[in-house]
DNA sequence: AATGGCCTGGTG
DNA sequence: CACCAGGCCATT
């Protein structure tokens, strides 16, 4: 399931491909994927425009146009955007939309649950009224005293708050679960609760798992894939999440799992209190 | 703050 | 055939 590293991912491999790229037309296969625009509007707003650079907020990805303009894709947990070339798509039952550019390059968005969603922005301003997500957890903005005001008097579980992207923007199920036992803390506990030492390892966990898994090119469990069509390598290093049962990589304790927020949460109940 | 809906393939 | 996976938004 996408999550910050996969999008970085994503976001690195399509860069160089298609920034300086000119869209030239769109073709729709699935409407319900689009947000806010019809198949037709957003063919006209994208023609003759070129990709200046591409960015991460969050889980989202964004396209910054030449004019100002921002095409922003989700692809929320079953979404792919794959390099190819406009003669061969080589679209499939998946396909929801293919970005067509003068070059002759081609995008393409499968998306198999068709949850994943395409927006158009006119500018930044629009786009972050729309898009609201707090800091990058990679960026200068995510320090341990931020993260400390943010949980300050908060009564739900720090895993639940992990999966807010209001303050921290890019973490899931995944990286919340590694993270958590990465700074030895119980997914169940109060966010308010948590001590200063407790904030600071969960501050140095969040941005070493979440670089790891950049590092790695991020996890693929089912789905996921970068911009070239490859499956990332950060399962083979995932130390709770997926393994009920079986024996914590620190302690030889059975990983545990229990349902916070409506999701599966796994933890060492030796290592993590 | 908690819940339901959106979706479909895979599993028991 | 029922149920689960889950990111995000709307609703309660």
């Amino acid at each position: 399931m996408p999550e910050l590293p996969e999008v970085e991912t994503v976001r690195r491999t399509l860069a160089p491909w298609v920034v300086g790229e000119e869209f030239r037309s769109v073709t729709v296969l699935f409407e319900g994927c689009l947000e806010g625009i019809c198949g037709k509007d957003l063919e006209a707003r994208l023609e003759g425009r070129r990709v200046d650079a591409l960015f991460r907020l969050g889980k989202y990805l964004g396209f910054s146009l030449d004019d100002g303009s921002r095409l922003v894709v989700h692809l929320r947990m079953t979404g792919r955007l794959i390099a190819t070339e406009s003669r061969d798509p080589q679209i499939n039952a998946y396909t929801r939309l293919v970005f067509h550019f003068a070059s002759g390059k081609a995008l393409r968005f499968d998306d198999l649950r068709k949850f994943g969603r395409v927006m158009w922005f006119q500018d930044q301003t629009s786009l972050r009224a729309r898009i609201r997500v707090g800091v990058d957890p990679l960026g200068p903005g995510f320090t341990p005293e931020r993260l400390a005001a943010w949980v300050a008097g908060r009564r739900r579980p720090i895993k639940s708050f992990l999966l807010e992207q209001t303050h921290v923007a890019g973490l899931g199920n995944i990286y919340a679960d590694e993270a958590l036992h990465r700074a030895k803390i119980g997914p169940w506990r109060q966010a308010g609760s948590l001590s200063a030492g407790e904030i600071e390892a969960l501050h140095r966990a969040v941005v070493s798992v979440l670089e790891e898994g950049v590092a790695h090119k991020g996890t693929t469990l089912r789905d996921y894939v970068d911009g070239d069509g490859r499956a990332g390598e950060f399962q083979t290093r995932l130390r709770t999440y997926g393994r009920e049962g079986q024996p914590c990589l620190e302690c030889g304790q059975a990983i545990e799992r229990i349902v916070l927020s409506g999701r599966s949460s796994f933890y060492c109940p030796r290592c993590q209190r």
